[in-house]
DNA sequence: TGACGACTCATACGATCGTTTGAGATGATG
DNA sequence: CATCATCTCAAACGATCGTATGAGTCGTCA
């Protein structure tokens, strides 16, 4: 029992914490461009330019290390995409209104992925625990895409008239599957270069797919099929 | 250099072959449920009741396991699923026809999820290689997934007149992407029961939200943005 | 019968993994 | 100075991984 054991230990040392905080930047990127299991502790240790012990030290274990990089993350990335949606949500109904609100939803999405390193590592972290989970789940979907996914669903009810909570959240789940599709796609593009079309038109597309998407499920969607399930079969 | 070295030997021997299908049949069910980093050969030879080697005599690698599980299925499912699409494109083109193409094509994307275990494991094994791909690129997308959305886009021009190909294929995206958003819900909700409206609510959701997107997608689509792209930022 | 190929077997190899250990360095505190 | 907590270090531990090796079994055929 040396180490702190995954306890913050608050130290006053000058120099104390620097090797910490190295080992969170430099497991953030790895594991955002590799994934958690293809991430070894011995990679992220050499990379930091510390010991190999410094990470059961500091976070108890590699998952540990793995919680307290996104720990360091959350607040900040969930008000900066509650901040959008709500930028969006002041937008007063009206022709237009929903497009835009799925404009800025989805350019906070994808927008991380184009530019500098640092969203978009965040957005690739994000990704790779949306499909390959090892926090615990109050903590990914509770803090981040729980809030994320209601506010967009609210937003969503107050630009189209007559859309219901539920229709609302299942066209959240439309819309955010395109997007994390799209974000799949965009990871491994940048691996190995192929063809498709800017990232612009995606967004452009998405936007007017789900604008029509979104103002198609109002009115009795939930249980019966009041436009008709397809005649035969 | 003993075995036939990822060779299939043809071998007349009358129990030979055996350790080779139950090899394949147990590792395509450990791979649909672990994934293929997780699954360890030890693991596959032990379910297989054979012995440890045998993987390496059959098919050179654990690689080539798992090549070969794809290659296996690779005929019947892709035939299963463009067959489905040329049924949907023999419909005449029509008020309902658009809904009618994309309900079968939902349907036969879903529909193996819940059912049986043979074509779910199937369709668990797909989704994982799109996520995280171990096949050659010109083996997964040029034999399954590349036939299969260059039909569907197909289908979609057919019943939806003044689609161009470009927008039809983004569509294809949008509709794929929420797709394999449900398939991944699916299974981890087999794995840990959690709330969630039914799959007949979300299949006719998808249905009904597609099909108001792709007749949005009409019209000078790709480069500009005729319905404008929002009048801010 | 004896040689041969096909196949399975127990076992070992080398590598990598996450984690643990105990000693040493450092700086604040009494 | 002595003490103590904090932090870093080299080294090792035990486990698991994919793969390789060589002997052994069995059916076939000259």
């Amino acid at each position: 029992m040396h180490g702190p054991r995954a306890q913050r230990p608050d130290t006053g040392v000058d120099s104390g914490g620097q090797t910490r905080e190295r080992l969170l930047d430099v497991a953030e990127r790895l594991f955002a461009s590799r994934g958690f299991a293809a991430t070894s502790v011995r990679r992220i240790t050499r990379d930091a330019a510390c010991n190999l012990a410094a990470v059961n030290y500091h976070f108890g274990s590699k998952l540990g290390l793995y919680e307290e990089v996104f720990r360091r993350r959350l607040e900040a990335v969930r008000d900066q995409r509650l901040a959008a949606i709500r930028r969006a949500a002041t937008i007063q109904p009206g022709p237009g209104a929903l497009e835009e609100v799925l404009y800025i939803f989805a350019s906070s999405f994808i927008e991380p992925l184009v530019g500098e390193s640092h969203g978009r590592m965040l957005t690739e972290l994000m990704g790779r625990e949306m499909l390959d989970p090892h926090l615990p789940p109050e903590m990914f979907r509770g803090e981040i895409a729980g809030p994320v996914q209601e506010a967009l669903t609210q937003a969503l009810c107050r630009t189209t008239p007559g859309l219901s909570v539920d229709a609302a959240r299942l066209c959240v789940q439309s819309i955010t599957g395109q997007l994390v599709q799209t974000a799949q796609r965009v990871r491994r593009q940048s691996a190995t270069p192929m063809a498709g079309p800017p990232l612009t038109i995606v967004v452009d597309h998405i936007v007017r797919f789900s604008a029509a998407g979104v103002r198609a499920s109002v009115g009795g969607a939930p249980a019966g099929s009041p436009h008709g399930r397809p005649q035969r079969s």
